[in-house]
DNA sequence: CTATCATATTCATATATCCGAATATATGAA
DNA sequence: TTCATATATTCGGATATATGAATATGATAG
């Protein structure tokens, strides 16, 4: 079933996972491997939801040898003018505020390998 | 399963009738019986829709007689920055604005009763 | 080349959602 | 009360979506 343009941008993140996802990438730029800690959910659970969000395009990805880094599709605001604003809400609440959280220890550790 | 609030908002507006309807109801209030002829579906389908967009707070039923109206909720707009604005942006694209045509015939041939 | 790491995709299964038809409920008129 | 109208809910079945494990692909190091 083809579903509108518009539907299929809210399908996207309309799953809990996904949304969670979108508001961590409010953060900026983040690879498979960091969202595989920071949700705790297996590599594949986050490769397939990344592949929604990037059919939907709600994100670009890019390639850096073994990494995919995704990041907000830059045109966003002009197809769904309310996205960002309602991203931004949301970060201050639960559970997306203890995400970032994590993804703020995590982002520390890396760094200091 | 329960869903975050947020989730569940979008998930209501990700289904392709569901969204065609509340661009609709940006036009002011609506019945069931509205919807069914504007939209050409059966009214256990309208209804379940209704239900599903209610349950999210997306809108407000009012019953007068046999009735049950169906409006925007007013305070949608505090929960999800900006969406009655996005549903606005859609109004000139299809389905959408077929539908707008539809309903102004609908409400005219409606007033001549 | 092989080995390894990061990511993507496939597979089978479980759960969720959608649908029209049928039935139930609610209201008002006769 | 009985009937008609408007809406809500229930019922199966069909379709869609989400899941973890396993496998495939792609990139880099050695």
């Amino acid at each position: 079933m083809i579903d509108l343009q518009e539907a299929s941008i809210f399908k996207a993140i309309s799953e809990e996972i996904r949304l969670r996802i979108m508001v961590l990438l409010t953060e900026g730029e983040l690879c498979v491997c960091d969202l595989m800690q920071v949700l705790n959910l297996p590599q594949s659970s986050v490769s397939r939801h990344m592949a929604k969000l990037r059919s939907s395009q709600l994100v670009i990805d890019r390639r850096d040898g073994k990494w995919v880094h995704y990041r907000i599709h830059n045109d966003i605001n002009e197809r769904i003018p309310m996205l960002t604003d309602t991203l931004d809400q949301f970060r201050d609440r639960l559970p997306y505020q203890k995400d970032r959280e994590n993804l703020a220890l995590h982002l520390q550790t890396k760094n200091c390998e």
